[in-house]
DNA sequence: CTTGCGCCCTCCCCTTAGGGAAAGGTCAAG
DNA sequence: CTTGACCTTTCCCTAAGGGGAGGGCGCAAG
């Protein structure tokens, strides 16, 4: 299958498959002409890592994934490991996302938002309280 | 004042300092010796940026909120504007993370975690419903 | 006076995960 | 045979600095 083809059906872009072969992730054979050959089991290997990207890793954790969905003498707890420390991680850029939002909600009630040059919000960023 | 001196002042690196200046945001005067020399006018901007980068504003957006707050003759509907764009902007993130998170938990779940291979983590990032 | 330590300078490479574009080869259809 | 769509490689670009090398400056102690 050509590159074109098995991005769309990753849900990815070419450059993307690309990529993941510049840095060894998934590597698909050659054909006479040069072209990338996409096998079925690459693809569903493609879809792996879009659905792990997707929940916030890393490539470098997908490759960690990959190899462990690989390796057939895993433990699911190394599996689990990684997602609940992603989950962490998920949970601090949700807190910290949700002091933004909070500081912005004040910033933009105390600003008026006329015509007027007299506002609050750039009083505030400059440090008036 | 020196470069590490403002930078506490302003809760940021001495790194930070030089990059801003290298873009021109804030470019100091420089002392006898070539050391940069931070006025208190200047470290006020600083803060200003530190409490801009803090809400979530990337770079050439507080160049733009820099300049609302130089200009005397802005419009606080300007400020206002920038202000509830990136407050919509953080609402999407949040919500990306929320997609996230709930993914994460459903698949940390249903995953035992114990020394066997049996994973269904990995089964579901590789398609199994 | 000189040594040492801490600070300062510039310059360069590194990071993530590809996007965009240029220059050229290939394939299938008309 | 040509045209257009696809493929290839290679290079540069992104945001916001971090890390480190190599070298200069300032101030206190010996």
């Amino acid at each position: 299958m050509n590159i074109s083809q098995a991005a769309r059906q990753a849900g990815l872009t070419p450059k993307a498959l690309r990529y993941y072969e510049s840095i060894g992730l998934l590597v698909p054979v050659r054909g006479e002409n040069g072209y990338r050959d996409y096998a079925a089991a690459d693809v569903a290997t493609l879809q792996f890592i879009q659905r792990a990207r997707a929940c916030g890793f890393a490539i470098e954790e997908v490759r960690e994934l990959l190899s462990l969905y690989r390796n057939p003498s895993r433990r699911s707890h190394d599996a689990k490991a990684l997602v609940a420390e992603k989950l962490a991680q998920v949970e601090r850029q949700l807190q910290s996302l949700r002091v933004m939002r909070e500081t912005l909600a004040e910033l933009a009630d105390s600003c008026p938002g006329d015509d007027s040059p007299n506002c609050r919000i750039l009083d505030q960023l400059a440090g008036g309280k």
